[in-house]
DNA sequence: GTCTATATTGAGATAGAC
DNA sequence: GTCTATCTCAATATAGAC
């Protein structure tokens, strides 16, 4: 501890961020008051104005340092290995366990995504499902390479899953007990390979 | 016209309904302000709480007409015709029509659904989905009866097939040009009953 | 850096005339 | 039913002492 002080101020800025991400989740950006983030984070208003400068301020610095957490797990996620449909589900996996740690952050992400402005500034998260469907581009387009996914619409195959990743981690956030979960996902991509249809001509169970 | 004075009154109701979805969606129920909310509809504050008694009624009047409107159009969905795939794209590609007719009503709901409480009570939605489920649950059902979809998890396909039609929806509110939209839950049907996978030797795990 | 105390604005809601 | 005028309260933000 060579400087106390400091450390001091890291632990009222930290707190700050936690009451906020907490605050904002729960009651949204507008209807959270300054007044019940500071009490909640054990310091005063102008403590809040010091580190942040305002409401807004606060705000994009934890949208800031959330989203860089998001990225950064993105990043470690493109190492694949195996079939198609083993990437597919250790990527897909990936990203569900991600969101599970990060719960809070997420649900937070979610409002702010399909939320109205409420007075706080734009910010933008589409690009973070852009990632991943650039990542399934290469997953999938490889997979048809390799000869082991059907050539097709590629970008449909995307959707697909990420339609069905999406569901998986809309549902973890719910409330209520989840009705699917992670091994929906591995579950999904088998299915999605294999087909539901039955074919009358081929193709044995 | 015997009634002149009544008419007057539903107008100003009608238009303060409008307004509320219109701002509602747009800012959100805590950053929307009575003053706003009058100023848009063209009456005076007194008018508002003379409807509607509060803030809060006016939010539930207007979530209660909403909801019952796409309770009725399911309700008008349940007439199934042809192979299972068709009777599945005619479902989905039905509540994605309904979605795009009441868009705003349903950027809402979806607000709403995902988003904080922000000081408005709560209103349950899930229901919904749980109503979709059901239906996708009939259909599939009678499609293995009719040996027209494969034995397997009847649960799994149903959130599949929910989960791709719940992204189009969201893809369809978002203030971006959609990258997939109502043929693409066609094509998601046939490709989940086809399958993806390359089946030449007949992979089985 | 952190406090107390306060300035200022706009919110939701209502009283009472017409 | 609709208005003007107003009440009450809580919001964001800051001044200035320590």
């Amino acid at each position: 501890m060579s400087d106390h002080s400091k450390t001091e101020h890291q632990d009222a800025r930290e707190r700050l961020l936690e009451a906020a991400l907490e605050q904002f989740t729960r009651c949204g950006y507008a209807a959270t008051s300054v007044r019940e983030l500071c009490q909640a984070a054990g310091v005063t208003k102008p403590v809040l104005y010091y580190y942040f400068k305002s409401k807004e301020g606060l705000y994009l610095q934890l949208m800031d340092e959330s989203y860089a957490l998001l990225e950064s797990v993105l990043a470690q996620l493109t190492r694949f290995e195996g079939h198609t449909a083993d990437r597919l589900i250790h990527f897909c996996c990936g990203i569900y366990d991600t969101a599970v740690v990060m719960k809070d952050k997420v649900r937070l992400m979610f409002s702010i995504y399909f939320g109205p402005p409420q007075g706080a500034p734009h910010y933008n998260l589409e690009r973070f499902y852009d990632r991943i469907l650039e990542v399934l581009d290469v997953i999938i387009g490889e997979g048809i390479e390799r000869g082991e996914v059907r050539q097709g619409n590629c970008s449909d195959m995307q959707w697909m899953i990420l339609s069905c990743l999406n569901a998986s981690v809309e549902e973890m956030l719910c409330e209520a007990e989840p009705r699917i979960d992670r091994t929906f996902i591995q579950r999904m991509v088998m299915m999605l390979f294999s087909g539901i249809g039955v074919k009358s001509t081929e193709r044995s169970r």
